[in-house]
DNA sequence: CAGTGGATGCTCT
DNA sequence: GAGCATCCACTGT
């Protein structure tokens, strides 16, 4: 097994570090696998829950990068994103799915379903199959419960417009690896 | 398949 | 009071 990504990992630009997220293997008490499908949120954008200044809720966007940012999606969901840059800066990766390869059966009891393809294809799915909620708001990425282990091979990744959004709709700033099946949704075609 | 609408809670205007 | 960085069930082809 590998060692841990580095605090300085995420250090970077947004805009560096979402595509280096593709491959990279995300564990939440030992469940989960390698990520296969992000979106980047940086300061200047109108999308990003950081761009109107600090709140309670995107307190953690603007904290030290390597943490944690979590916030409630309509009123259900929970999402993660990895927060990036620097202090004051609101910069973070939104984690939107990964392909389910450890504690598989442990997704299955908390999603409810049985198929691979839908237990982390998104980002309230991907929540709810690891576990992640509101109390991991602001924990730091290299201690437990959350393990990230760095990818072996430089992967194939595609960009697109990002989903869900009303603003900034232009920006491609979705990341996908090509040719997943775990992806919360198909790439749009060219 | 595509499209629609409801659930549900919180933040910010 | 509006608007969500969503998901699911249900409708109609």
């Amino acid at each position: 097994m590998s060692d841990a990504l580095s605090r300085a990992f995420f250090a970077r630009s947004v805009h560096e570090v979402a595509p280096d997220l593709i491959g990279v293997t995300l564990l939440v008490d030992g469940v989960g696998g390698p990520i296969v499908e992000v979106e980047a949120y940086d300061p200047t954008d109108p999308a990003s829950h950081g761009y109107r200044g600090r709140t309670p809720r995107n307190a953690a966007m603007f904290g030290p990068p390597g943490h944690a940012y979590v916030y409630r999606s309509y009123g259900i969901h929970w999402c993660l994103n990895l927060v990036c840059e620097g202090v004051g800066i609101a910069a973070a990766v939104l984690l939107r799915a990964l392909e389910p390869t450890h504690g598989v059966e442990r997704m299955r009891e908390r999603r409810h379903v049985d198929e691979p393809r839908l237990l982390a294809a998104g980002p309230g799915r991907l929540c709810e199959a690891l576990g992640v909620t509101g109390e991991h708001d602001g924990r730091a990425l290299d201690r437990p419960p959350f393990v990230l282990l760095p990818r072996a091979d430089h992967p194939e990744i595609v960009a697109a417009p990002r989903i869900g959004i009303t603003r900034g709709v232009e920006q491609p700033w979705r990341y996908v690896l090509k040719g997943s099946r775990y992806l919360s949704r198909a790439l749009p075609r060219a």
